[in-house]
DNA sequence: TGCTTGCTTGCGTTACTACGCATACAATAT
DNA sequence: ATATTGTATGCGTAGTAACGCAAGCAAGCA
């Protein structure tokens, strides 16, 4: 059971449902500098809330050169993908926000690769 | 996203799991003291955890004499019933004994109703 | 070989939550 | 009316987890 309830705290939390909807509209890897651009908050904490995303079997890292990537796991467990369905279902303006703004970091990508870090420096210590 | 961070946290606790578990698999209202017996938890804790799911909008509450049943609501919402699946495709060994043991305390059921309180008196204290 | 940049991690603080215990409330039975 | 039984709740404690800050690691560039 413990599988199961450590799923459901990595779904406990905004930060961490904002990711992975991110994730999966976009349908592909995305860098930690654009995902930090896209919602907006510390590039450390995004960074640990990854970790435990990863840990816990929600996502997948790759890495190309010093761009770190993540993107959704592609399993066929019913339960995940079930509970990947239902988190499709969020529907809610931060989210379509979120996706918006990762559109926009996309167009500068070079070759479907990120060429650049976080552009929003001067989110980096704001206050939620 | 207040609404489904809530509703993922009611689900982060394996006493809450079972409980929805036993819901879905039993398709009927289903009175306290027969979840308690089910899930061979204390009556009071049973109690607390009855409450947060009916606050996080995922079981409902009837009364009856001095009989209080619970069950599952029933949602139009994509995000619910989704996840309603999602926790249907939990498959785990504690799920399966606790379904066995409502089973049996059906049995003792007059006209579909509970006629007895909690059974199992001696596990009321235990610790866990 | 440094230096910058992308990303990660350890620490201290704060906030939340589950549990056990004791008690309280509510409905029925004697 | 009072006792009993089914259920709920307030309190104290302990464990967990998110955040900001500061420092650390690792890859590429000057």
């Amino acid at each position: 059971m413990e599988q199961f309830i450590e799923i459901f705290k990595a779904l406990s939390d905004e930060t961490r449902l904002r990711i992975l909807n991110l994730l999966i509209l976009s349908e592909e890897s995305v860098c930690v500098c654009e995902i930090v651009d896209s919602l907006e908050q510390n590039q450390y904490n995004i960074s640990k809330h990854l970790k435990l995303l990863k840990n816990v079997g929600l996502i997948n890292e790759s890495k190309d050169g010093r761009y770190k990537y993540f993107s959704l796991i592609k399993s066929e467990d019913l339960f995940i993908t079930s509970l990947l369905q239902t988190i499709s279902n969020i529907s809610h303006q931060i989210i379509t926000e979120d996706h918006k703004r990762l559109e926009k970091r996309f167009d500068i990508r070079v070759k479907k690769k990120c060429v650049v870090g976080v552009q929003n420096k001067h989110l980096l210590s704001r206050k939620n």
